[in-house]
DNA sequence: TACAAAACTGGAACCGGTACCACTCTATCA
DNA sequence: TGATAGAGTGGTACCGGTTCCAGTTTTGTA
């Protein structure tokens, strides 16, 4: 196996400086016609490709983008992978995928390992730890957006994301306009950001309608593990429990809606049931679950297209907070009371 | 902000020279005790992280490994690269990850893009096309592991997948054994593997029982689109409708069960119905899903494992098929006759 | 026709690691 | 006591691009 060609070889064949099929390549300079043919008949003989690792270290960054998502098995993160990847190759970017599992420690590690291969820049769902590698990643000149969640006392770092205290006060609405008054809120933990905006809808709308909020009915759970099962059975169990539920927690939404159902809990007679994104699954439960669908192919594109503008410098500093707005389904999981 | 420090910056503060501290980077030569602890001290004093780009470009490959898989819309892939990314980190490994959407054209760009980057492996679900540039990636000493189906030309390379012939002919046995004779199939399209021979295992418990073959009833479908849906819904047109289902396509299961549910078709009253592929959400559809099983986490490791073995000739040359048993979950999607 | 400006070109340093090689210094063994 | 193996060390070429800069040619304009 010859070994692969190299742009000394293309040079060479071309009859011409390395300069040369270089600004070919990149377009920084002038090149006259007749040379640039040859050059591009010797890349085409030589099958040449220029090695990306050479490129990067020449430069000092990168064409790749580091996401780090919470978590692949949930729906909403994956099929947010699947639109970033789209996104990312239509501008000729690569993607380097890193999962947190929610977890702070591997957050970190994960972050570590990005400055190493000093990726041009980063989209990211932060647990809400390591503040101080995020800012590191800022200081280096790193563009960094926040997709889906963001952490506030990073409040020069752009974001991407639905407009939570809409989307949940609307959730909210809709079962108050049904005649719903006790109403149960299962949300993010409070040290996120959808976590703190969703509760904070929800609330607008109670406030709205005069309706006192009741402290048991208010509960964030986890995005790992069975909580907000637990969490649910609860209110439950409570001397008045709810009639309408928000789970507003994307990652326990099939929990919740397991332990439900084990508990012959019947949707929407014995409780009305709004539930944070909508993935292709929820229509096939019985009953179709209403949901806030979260316009994820909007929420790749604006988080590939503002790093990529930050990686060219075509923005100015201040960072851009993006929200773009979720829509309501009604569907046959919440009804009068 | 000062500019990252270099190699050459912690051999002149440790007081030695590059070829000592690259040395206690890597442990490929002797280093006396005492300076490594000065180079230690140095590189915690200079938060030195070595550029993996130079050490790149001087190895001439990479600790990145190209994950190139069909779809994470859906679930199956989508958990697969949940556990690849896992997997990776736990060998520090770094996954660069990119979509084929199933259309051969993507794919032949993204493994053009995969060689640029030199990647030192690749891990991948194969469209079937493209059979010059997988063996030129392989030519050129790249490891590559399919993983779920494989391209029956390339014997050379690595494949891991579940047991598809025994998976199908016993879910096909399950419908068998509960007095079913018209099983209709749906299987992936018939240039991949997996399409191939989940079919071959419907035959050969057909044949175990000596039920005829109907081809009405064995009906490929693309892993793109809702055409599955349109062919369940030729089958039940037929003058003798099946009473039993497999689908054999994992991307089908969606559409075809949303179709099932629209034409009022009760499962298993008028239908049994077996899935491959059990994800979170099966358990929560009216009635619950009897499915097939593959162990994801196990398809997972192998693979990386594989690769990772490969990247450091760790391996013989004859190239490996690993196959892993899947589960078969009976749930009360299909009933007796 | 003369001369400045613009277009074009190639040499070579540089990015930040790795690794080969030559050399020094001990320790060991006959 | 001298030969020798091997640990320990540093110098430096190299990987394959990019880019700066100085030098040459062409073009445009007065």
């Amino acid at each position: 196996m010859r070994k692969a060609a190299t742009i000394r070889d293309v040079a060479a064949r071309a009859g011409v400086s390395v300069s040369v099929v270089s600004r070919v390549l990149n377009g920084t300079g002038p090149v006259a016609p007749a040379k640039r043919v040859q050059v591009l008949d010797a890349i085409e003989a030589l099958a040449f490709r220029p090695r990306a690792a050479a490129r990067q270290l020449s430069q000092g960054h990168s064409d790749t983008i580091g996401l780090l998502l919470a978590d692949l098995t949930n729906p909403f993160f994956a099929r947010l992978a699947d639109r970033v990847v789209a996104e990312a190759r239509s501008r000729d970017l690569q993607i380097l995928l890193m999962t947190t599992q929610e977890d702070p420690h591997l957050e970190g590690q994960a972050l570590d390992t990005l400055l190493d291969r000093s990726v041009g820049g980063m989209i990211g769902t932060p647990t809400g730890h390591n503040v101080e590698r995020w800012e590191k990643l800022s200081a280096l000149d790193i563009p960094v957006v926040f997709v889906d969640r963001s952490i506030a006392e990073l409040d020069q770092v752009d974001v991407v994301s639905i407009e939570n205290i809409d989307s949940a006060a609307t959730a909210t609405r809709h079962l108050l306009d049904r005649g719903h008054t006790r109403i149960g809120i299962i949300s993010g933990p409070l040290d996120t950001t959808t976590g703190v905006e969703r509760v904070q809808g929800y609330e607008q709308a109670l406030r709205e309608r005069g309706v006192a909020r009741d402290d048991r009915l208010v509960r964030p759970a986890p995005f790992r593990g069975d909580h907000g099962a637990d969490v649910v059975a609860q209110m439950l169990a409570l001397p008045e429990p709810p009639t309408g539920l928000v789970v507003a927690n994307t990652a326990q939404v099939r929990v919740v809606l397991r332990m439900l159902s084990q508990a012959r809990v019947e949707i929407p007679d014995d409780l009305s049931v709004v539930v944070f994104d909508d993935n292709p699954w929820t229509e096939l439960i019985r009953p179709p679950l209403t949901a806030v669908r979260q316009p994820i192919d909007m929420l790749a594109l604006h988080s590939v297209e503002l790093v990529h503008a930050r990686m060219r410098q075509k923005l100015p500093p201040a960072p851009r907070r993006v929200r773009v707005p979720a829509e309501f389904l009604e569907r046959a999981s919440t009804a009068r009371r």
